[in-house]
DNA sequence: CAGTCGCGGGCATTCGATTGCCCAATTGAA
DNA sequence: TTCAATTGGGCAATCGAATGCCCGCGACTG
């Protein structure tokens, strides 16, 4: 077990139930209806507005018209009343539910999060709400979660698919009923697309490795299922065979800490001369091939220059800092509601795939010359 | 800007927007009714079954016993037309919709997207799904969510509140509705809570490096604000009371990579002699504080020893790694989704505090005896 | 053999909000 | 002054599924 090589472990056992203090039990709470009281509906705000139930409803959700002073009446009403839409009849009869539904490959890989947060926060300023689902990485469990949306009447799919193939099947079949959009990664499928330019990415990090003087570039990444990470190794090829210097090797497992440090024990076991720059396909590979380098004595950069992609915050306090590629979350999150508002109000529309371009980092994983410690 | 020292950025502008290829347009797709084909529904199936629709309902969502050839039927139209229950329309019937929601404090700290990933498992193993937000640390935005999370009815609420006071109200008014689990963090409320057991936490890393000698122990944290951040501090200052040797210190900031370094750099400018251990309230800060000790050319371990808590992945792979507590993720989970369902079922039970163990991870932040680099 | 019971299917209502339609009242124009 | 047009409120149907209630039929019992 790799993964917990050189570590102790204390367990300590034993978890304590108790009655939360200060409540005596079931009934002895003097709150009245403190659980499961009856909510307020449209009728309640009507009749105590001395209105029709439409009435109400045309003020609320100001779909016509109504008379100043009624108008007044049911909003002092609602306000009274504290009355809260219920979003459940109202998505029943619109036919929409003012939800976006979205499907991330793996959680806990921080770029994740990181395109949620872009993407919630985009959302939000429409008024729409997010129903996100985590894949595991598997394309069942991403198939089923896609399901379970649908049923729930999302307006909209946001997916960033697991697997470039097997993810397809489910997502053409979700497009069918709903506007899909899919996000950075993406499979072959009738959709708008924002992606993000990964053939440049390599084409940046290739670019400044080499102009470090080095030409044994090894790259490594996970295997082709993942569409961004098939283009970032087409990239890669196209330029280790115009260059005809460069020396290439890959190593294809997954996006994994565990998988750059698996990585890099392969490729120290070989008997072939070690590169002198080492391309990750993402920054979680590029932190775990660093602590194997390190591991081994390769000092970085000075043996080898190590690149990650992603620009998460964990490549800005390793040691050394990593070089990356940072991909325009913000960007993608805006673009990816815009092209979903559009297609919903003009569902004729042509599929679109929008290609945006991402930005190098250069930090001290690359170059020795960078600033050490500021003061 | 401190979290940019010591790097370089190379921006590449431009972005490309395309037609996706093979698609010519609005209309030349061949698949008819490509987008918005009304949904099968229930009636659609009886009336193919030559059933009445409450009959099809019965044997779907078997409520009721029916004859097993009209069952058969009603199965085999509902296969042939590929129906799936309307889960908005069911909701709003049955007065519940087989949705948890969650609200977490910072989805971009690593802890949280695993405990997550537990929760979800654990809703998943019961049928029920998950509707997750993110509160971006902020208690307004939180009260938001929750309040769009009560309007789309889900059937319980998990939440891991932002602040131990401002998030209270909110959390009080959504438990008046419905069935509220708070987990790892919590207010005060009349709710269950799952949590983990703080002040062991604390004593476990005290004890640890107070038996490897150390006694001058500065604890960097957060602010108050954070239940679980505000019981390990009190932990600390009781520890630390107890033994008239130690010598604390706390920095008190947020619980970011960022106020890691942050507080080590006022550490250091002052004039007091520097800790000989450094407990951090979360990885986040020690991989920080780390780096900034690094800089700063201070050994670890053998200067300070460094802890942090939740035992994140990355943890693992910083130099050196990192000596912490482990909370029990998947415990919590399962915990948690058992507590909603009880209450769920059994409405009037009083409110229970389950408070759950960690454990003690020892690495190379503490200690120099460990393995360091296996083959 | 009459009476009772249970089974199972169908009818119609319900959940909560929205909206097409009708109609009364008011306004404006000729 | 008369008629048309506009405004705005109410009625009732609707979204999709679930379910309380009734009823017919067959089985069983005394």
């Amino acid at each position: 077990m790799p993964a917990t090589e050189g570590e102790t472990r204390l367990p300590t056992t034993g978890a304590t139930d108790d009655p939360v203090p200060g409540d005596a039990g079931p009934a002895a709470d003097g709150v009245p209806g403190d659980t499961a009281r009856r909510a307020v509906t449209l009728r309640d705000v009507a009749r105590r507005a001395g209105v029709h139930p439409s009435t109400a409803s045309r003020v609320l959700s100001d779909s016509r018209p109504v008379r100043p002073e009624l108008a007044r009446a049911v909003r002092q009403a609602a306000r009274e009343l504290d009355y809260q839409v219920n979003q459940i009849g109202r998505a029943l009869r619109r036919q929409e539910s003012g939800t976006v539904g979205m499907v991330v490959p793996e959680i806990d890989n921080p770029f994740f999060p990181e395109m949620v947060q872009a993407i919630d926060r985009a959302l939000h300023r429409q008024g729409l709400g997010l129903f996100l689902c985590d894949a595991n990485n598997d394309p069942e469990l991403e198939a089923d979660r896609l399901r379970v949306l649908l049923r729930r009447q999302v307006d909209g799919v946001i997916i960033s698919p697991v697997h470039r193939e097997r993810s397809a099947e489910a997502i053409r079949s979700a497009a069918r009923e709903v506007v899909v959009v899919q996000v950075d990664r993406s499979v072959d499928a009738h959709t708008d697309v924002v992606a993000v330019d990964q053939g440049q990415a390599i084409g940046l990090l290739i670019d400044h490795v080499t102009s470090l003087g080095r030409r044994r570039i090894a790259f490594i990444t996970c295997d082709d299922s993942v569409s961004t990470a098939a283009e970032r190794l087409a990239a890669y090829r196209a330029r280790m065979a115009g260059d005809r210097d460069a020396l290439g090797r890959v190593y294809a497992g997954d996006l994994s800490l565990r998988w750059g440090g698996e990585a890099v024990r392969t490729m120290m076991a070989a008997p072939t001369p070690l590169p002198d720059a080492l391309i990750c396909a993402n920054d979680l590979i590029a932190l775990g091939a660093m602590q194997r380098l390190r591991w081994a004595g390769v000092r970085v950069p000075d043996d080898i220059a190590v690149t990650g992609i992603d620009d998460t915050p964990f490549g800005r306090v390793c040691e050394p800092e990593l070089t990356t590629v940072r991909q325009p979350v913000d960007q993608i999150g805006d673009e990816a509601v815009a092209m979903l508002r559009r297609r919903q109000h003009d569902p004729g529309l042509a599929p679109r795939r929008l290609t945006l371009s991402p930005e190098l980092i250069i930090r001290r994983s690359t170059t020795t010359g960078g600033i050490h410690a500021p003061s």
